[in-house]
DNA sequence: ACCAAAGGAAACAAATCTGTTTCCTTATTC
DNA sequence: GAATAAGGAAACAGATTTGTTTCCTTTGGT
């Protein structure tokens, strides 16, 4: 999901250049094994021209996870908007945006999932930040649960999130993009059952 | 899950003591940010003899990675056996040997899995490890699923190994032990439905 | 007790990483 | 067009990485 991708280049200021270019390596490589010289090298851009911009690594590593959340989550509310109407069918409709997700060219996996097995230290703001956008990836199911009418919107909500990182993971490590029909199969069912 | 921990360590040798010593580490921390000094300060041995017995450090991850991948899935199953004696208990069990697992002090997800976020390389042995284990974890859910009377193992198993997977994730990422509940409490239903 | 193999400590080499600085070129703005 | 700001290229510093080598100690077998 590389949702600044297709936009005017010659528009973006160079730190959001350098902030999409970070995502994309990041995606595909994690932190430690993208190097500045990658970054620089891959964006076109001098290694003076990103410290001037940011403070250190850690910096551009934490613009860059920011942006990521925003922009990934925006876009996937609104492409459930746009695949259902109905609070019930957008909670089926996650599973369709996800296998779209899945089928991308370029497709690594939950970029915050992999950050997070870099990252075991408890403190890290980095750490903070992955954490944050599994709880609001959370809260946003949780919201639909409700408008859909669930008696139990939080019993819901764990379980279809579960169901979405299991077919994330699955269709990363084990290269199978049906993993989202395999979820929505289990959801379809669950959904009926928990809202009625 | 260190299978090896409270063993006599005297009675392994020094190859099986490194490999233990930087499977902890590897869980921990990842590839990248585990560095051969790290592990030879950690295994209480010198650098001479790491590369006597191995030839590089990918050689030593490599040797890390089969070992845990023996150990964990034949002490899975065997405290899956331990749990249940029917086929169809023990496809519920492995959600209460999930809970068991992710209750310990040091628990970092599934190894492979962070593993995986590190390795984007299609090529790399490391990456064939990694797809092997779930390979063979889900076709151990198969068997199960085939004893205990499925009409349609395969469906059920790529289910369960989702969930499974779901779970995991889950209690890596938003530090909640409880997933594994959330998963059985998800499981179940799916079992008495497609076994009868 | 002796000898050979194994291992520890540490220096060392070469590569790589983050971050700084210098010098020069290119835009922009008045 | 001149002044000023921004950026590129590349050298550089310092830390850290993997891997090698040297020298010395320990240990196990006979």
């Amino acid at each position: 999901m590389c949702f600044y991708k297709g936009e005017n280049m010659g528009s973006l200021s160079r730190r959001e250049h350098l902030i999409n270019t970070t995502i994309d390596l990041f995606c595909e490589h994690g932190y430690h094994a993208t190097g500045i010289d990658r970054i620089i090298d891959k964006a076109g851009v001098s290694k003076k021209t990103l410290y001037t911009h940011f403070r250190s690594k850690e910096e551009l590593i934490i613009a860059a996870l920011r942006q990521h959340d925003g922009l990934f989550r925006n876009n996937f509310m609104r492409q459930v908007d746009q695949l259902a109407k109905t609070p019930q069918k957008k909670l089926l409709a996650i599973f369709d945006v996800a296998e779209s997700w899945f089928s991308q060219k370029k497709f690594f996996g939950c970029m915050f999932i992999n950050v997070i097995g870099e990252y075991s230290e408890k403190d890290s703001p980095i750490r903070d930040i992955c954490m944050q956008f599994k709880r609001l990836m959370r809260n946003y199911i949780r919201d639909l649960c409700v408008q859909a009418g669930a008696e139990e919107p939080d019993i819901l909500a764990d379980r279809l999130a579960l169901l979405f990182e299991g077919a994330v993971v699955t269709a990363q490590v084990s290269q199978v993009q049906e993993a989202a029909k395999t979820a929505k199969g289990i959801a379809r069912p669950l959904i009926t059952r928990m809202l009625k």
